[in-house]
DNA sequence: CCTGATCGTGACAACGTTGTCCATCTCTTG
DNA sequence: CAAGAGATGGACAACGTTGTCACGATCAGG
């Protein structure tokens, strides 16, 4: 900038007040300060520029996997929106590791981001309590945050169960599985939760062999299926509490002879191709990253002492086949 | 800072080294220091140590949709590798418009990243002279860039392409239809290529109908696939220039009494489930970003000066059975 | 006891911007 | 023609760090 002026033989100011646009300038200094940026290649330092005004343009996002569609969908509605208040966008994946939750967030706060999307992976967030209090605008998604009070965006979790699980219900089945993600995972326990109770809205008893939840490998996943299937009170339905279990599901229940109802948690591609055809409870990943960003971008536009904001989007059921199926008796 | 050196007793720089572990402070006085930095809560200010040193610890990557699975295990290979080398990532999607690219690019490198990794949209590259001239690190993947000379990570598309025809000829077909996405994408250019080779090289004819490229929307591939099968010289297999193509192709041919060989470029979850389960020429995308990160990193770590490299992944064949259903004569 | 090396520490400038404030220059108006 | 107003431009400090250098204290060796 310095070179700049120099060229141009103006002030640094007079730089500054052309690349910003500013008033006060006349249209020919400006023409000259124009072509010595041209012939220098100068590009505005934005690092130097939002040191000194303070605000950074930009907002973290920690999810758990970049590569997982799920929250490939999340990233990119976050994106969007950030765009559109002209702010840049990191990201990192967490891993589901908290330690690594937390450095990322430390080192985006270091960078002085204007706010965070966090998808947690660990359950005590108390070391952010410091960075909130100096005012970086904080947003949950998808899980709350443990051990402090801060905003958030979720969907129904238990809800879409309750509907999912009634669904087979309805469909005649009173044997119902579930198998869920490790318990320690909050969306995991909330779908676990809908689940009974869709059982005991229907007066169902759930055997302790009917559930089970851990990591969601094919193997454990076929597992616990095989013991589900194979006991003196066999399931004739089942509930996948995320979309890695639907599909390791789909591919054991495909292989049997006896046809078993299916309904998943989380859509995803192809499902309406599959032989049934799979009854999923759907989520809306895009808008659980929209309604986070506009929800960060309203805090940082001045609505700041606010009471946190809890936001539960529906989970939709979409019938399709696999959860029609009766039951074998 | 200032506070916690005035709090400790200290100079400003005394501060600064404990906070960087700089050899040459006394324990005493480490010690003292660090409980003025536990009572103000002090994080240092990464952006002005970075405007200070010269080095952003960021790089910027430009793709054309986060949201898409493909470019989701691409974005995790490349963060991956970026934090080995920690540093952290900026994302941005082009949504396969050129002028947004350039804005992505342009705020990446006023933020001063120490390097790009682009998926190029437009095919113009000729604004990041300058930049690169400047020194950000540049490395382009999945498409080569446009009208510059610059690094490239490139998937051996023509070649994987002919291998998945080949396949389709060695099962007997001798009409093979190509359904492509729009000319103007370098990948789309070298698919019909390959498969134009593969026919030539089997000594086949290509009928003008027998392909079509353009936007690879649901209502085009329909179109264009109900054409090649009702010519006088029918199709009896496809290969589906990308997985929105075979996507689409599974659906309409699934519908179809006749039989029809397909064979999709990339592959996609599930591809083994459907009916029949779908033959591949599977690419590695996270190969490509975690190779594009790491041909960054080495120009970043020293290689300066050194010719732009070319590096081509092979493309993979992965017979489902779909490629080999007989022609229907 | 002196010398010179070593260690710990802090003052200062610099990184590249922008905000504040003041100086100048050119009008317009009485 | 004087004076005030408005336009235009620049000097300077500040944002929060780190690199350079110089200073004083300590210590080993002669």
């Amino acid at each position: 900038m310095k070179d700049v002026a120099a060229r141009a033989g103006v002030g640094l100011k007079t730089v500054s007040r052309v690349v910003n646009e500013e008033p006060g300038v006349t249209p020919d200094t400006v023409a000259r300060v124009q072509s010595a940026i041209d012939a220098l290649g100068f590009r505005r330092n934005d690092s130097a520029r939002l040191l000194r005004t303070r605000r950074t343009a930009s907002v973290g996002l920690v999810l758990e996997d970049l590569a997982d569609p799920f929250y490939g969908a999340l990233s990119r509605a976050v994106e969007d929106v950030a765009r559109a208040h002209g702010a840049l966008l990191f990201t990192g994946s967490s891993a589901e590791n908290p330690r690594r939750e937390q450095e990322l967030v430390l080192a985006f706060c270091a960078r002085r981001v204007d706010g965070l999307v966090v998808v947690p992976a660990g359950d005590d967030h108390r070391y952010l309590t410091p960075e909130i209090d100096a005012g970086v605008a904080t947003v949950f998604v998808d899980r709350p945050a443990g051990r402090i009070d801060a905003d958030v965006v979720l969907t129904d979790n238990a809800g879409g169960t309750r509907t999912g699980v009634a669904h087979l219900i309805a469909h005649g089945h009173r044997r119902i599985g579930f198998i869920g993600d490790q318990p320690g995972i909050h969306t995991a326990g909330e779908r676990l939760r809908g689940y009974r109770e869709a059982m005991a809205d229907a007066g169902l008893p759930v055997r302790p062999d009917w559930y089970a939840m851990g990591p969601t490998t094919p193997e454990r996943v076929r597992a616990a299926l095989a013991t589900m299937l194979s006991g003196p009170e066999p399931v004739t339905a089942l509930f996948a509490g995320n979309n890695r279990v639907t599909v390791t599901a789909v591919r054991v229940l495909s292989g049997r002879p006896q046809p078993v109802a299916l309904v998943g948690f989380d859509d995803f591609e192809l499902a309406d191709l599959l032989d049934p055809p799979v009854t999923v409870v759907a989520q809306d990943p895009a808008g659980l990253g929209r309604n986070a960003a506009q929800l960060l971008f309203r805090r940082l536009d001045g609505a700041t002492s606010e009471e946190p904001s809890r936001v539960e989007l529906p989970a939709r059921l979409i019938a399709r086949g696999s959860g029609e199926i009766p039951p074998a008796y």
